[in-house]
DNA sequence: CCTGGGGCAGCCG
DNA sequence: ACGGCTGCCCCAG
């Protein structure tokens, strides 16, 4: 595992129930402004389920996105933890976490 | 609203 | 090691 899986598992781990981040604001924090899609990648292929909890974890413009274990699972998740989802997107001027 | 092109770590042959 | 392909995307047009 990678220095910069590791370093995004680890920052995601970090946001709190009922707050999200996006993908972009985590490439940024994770050190690397342009890789959000490599760092996607990376998401969907770890031990996402239980151990990390990549659902906190939209898109830029508040849509859900996508979900390894399927996009339904992800709102059940989000909406778990107090977070609204209208239009199937979330404020993100309200829940979303900054690093 | 939709579309195309950019950007980059991982994985695989 | 080397090149190509792939994504839980982003943004300008």
């Amino acid at each position: 595992m990678s220095e910069f899986q590791t370093r995004v598992l680890e920052l995601v781990s970090i946001v709190p129930r009922g707050k999200v981040t996006t993908y972009k604001e985590l490439a940024w924090a994770a050190g690397r402004p342009r890789a959000y899609r490599a760092m996607a990648n990376a998401l969907a292929k770890n031990p996402c389920p239980i151990k990390i909890p990549c659902h906190r974890v939209v898109r830029s413009d508040g849509k859900i996105g996508g979900y390894k274990l399927g996009m339904r699972q992800k709102v059940k998740l989000l909406v778990a933890e107090g977070i609204e989802i209208k239009g199937g997107k979330v404020d993100l001027a309200r829940y979303l976490f900054r690093y």
